[in-house]
DNA sequence: GCAATGTGATTGATTTTGAGTGATTTGCAC
DNA sequence: GTGCAAATCACTCAAAATCAATCACATTGC
């Protein structure tokens, strides 16, 4: 094995992942470990990496920390997303909540000429290149499993918003209302709630009927519903009758 | 064989796989180890593939020789981060501003046990794949040049943050104080300053003497300097009486 | 013949490597 | 906080790999 092509090995495994062990790199490169330390140091050196205790991060430019979960949205996904931000007119002031749907939400909001809020940071990084699109972050404290900001200091920024559209994507949908799985996120979702005239939710249809671990709002909150057609005819009367107005979208 | 038939069999070789090591060349080629050496010599003199140690490696798009990268003014710029990024202790909260400089203390704290508050997009992005840094992130108008956020909203999540240092990087210093080419942000720099303890301010030398478009603060509100061996005795003698501490940081 | 060039082998110098050592740091129990 | 064990680190050292330099020989073309 040649030298720079262990070091090349081992930054590719680490921008891969992010972060290292060193154990875990020795084990991968088959190299040992006062080798793969002594590579460490270089790559630190010349800035690629940086090192830390017992492995070491990955600190170049072209990372995408969230992209890798949100691997190739569905079709569905898509279809519904893009439905979503049909509905978003020009000029407007659009509240983007964190999500994998939301998200792909604002990839169909690029180019267009907004002023988009959010707190998500896959969101203002798919965001912050279109010229055309003012972008307004809600600060706080950053939860790094899913990159959204939230705390007081979200909530407090949030209070001084007013947007006309705000779009989320719940982690279940029952008859008492709107779930997520993120027990931190609900407070500063509530807020959001206030600080919009108009809440849409993008959700696909396996939502409905499933709770989740805390309770965010109930159904009458909600304006708009954009769903897949796999919506249950049952589902569609629970909706109308709690005065939501339904966009379903076709394969 | 002919010379170049053979030079273009190990170059054909190198293209394919990246990297050969000098011995699966001899063997592949059936050249003595002195020969395909100097072959290896010549190719990587015209600028074909890239010598290295134990055999050669093809420079062709796909891979990213990571070794000519890296000025000599970005090498100082790593050395003052790194001064900087060492006066932080664990557990540490540490507020930074944005700016190119900033962004590489930022990338020396990664792995560190921190609370680190910032209004840049980019150190969040560097920052947020470090497991042990808490990360809050200080919304409002992101400005898409610098990708910092600023206005009324960052200053009110600033005054509700304190910190124990706030490394800011000066566009321009000179006895009047600290300066920055772009007046928007000044704002939300002096709220920082507000919320900081302590105030380092890194810096190349090339900065001192020179002014910018918006004045930030006077001299005496920093605490201290860090900045390259360039420093003439003249500044040394204006940062002392301003009762500033000074790093010099050797090549 | 003989100069020019390419080749392969040899040699000592240099670099890299892996293992071992003791020093530091960390996490955990108290 | 204090003390302790485990993990991690920086450092040294000898062996191995690789390198640059040199030399003798072969081939080619004049």
């Amino acid at each position: 094995m040649l030298v720079d092509q262990r070091r090349q090995q081992i930054l590719e495994i680490t921008e891969k992942s992010g972060f290292v062990a060193l154990s875990d790199l020795v084990e991968r490169v088959g190299a040992s470990e006062s080798t793969v330390r002594r590579d460490l140091d270089y790559l630190d050196g010349i800035g690629q990496i940086r090192r830390t205790r017992g492995g070491a991060a990955y600190v170049g430019d072209s990372i995408t920390p969230f992209e890798v979960r949100g691997t190739r949205a569905k079709e569905q996904k898509q279809h519904i997303a893009a439905a979503a931000a049909a509905l978003v007119e020009p000029g407007e002031t659009v509240l983007l909540d964190g999500g994998t749907t939301t998200l792909e939400v604002a990839k169909h909001l690029v180019g267009k000429p907004l002023q988009v809020v959010t707190n998500s940071l896959p969101i203002i990084n798919v965001l912050v290149s279109s010229p055309q699109t003012e972008l307004i972050v809600i600060g706080g404290f950053l939860y790094p499993k899913t990159g959204v900001n939230l705390g007081p200091i979200a909530v407090a920024a949030l209070k001084s918003i007013h947007a006309r559209r705000l779009f989320v994507s719940a982690g279940g949908i029952t008859p008492a209302g709107l779930f997520n799985s993120n027990a931190l996120l609900v407070e500063t979702e509530r807020q959001m709630i206030d600080s919009a005239e108009e809440l849409i939710v993008v959700s696909d249809s396996s939502k409905l009927g499933h709770s989740a671990l805390a309770h965010l709002c109930p159904l009458d909150v909600v304006d708009r519903l954009v769903v897949d057609e796999g919506i249950t005819e049952e589902w569609k009367q629970i909706v109308q009758r709690a005065g939501i107005e339904l966009t379903v979208v076709g394969k």
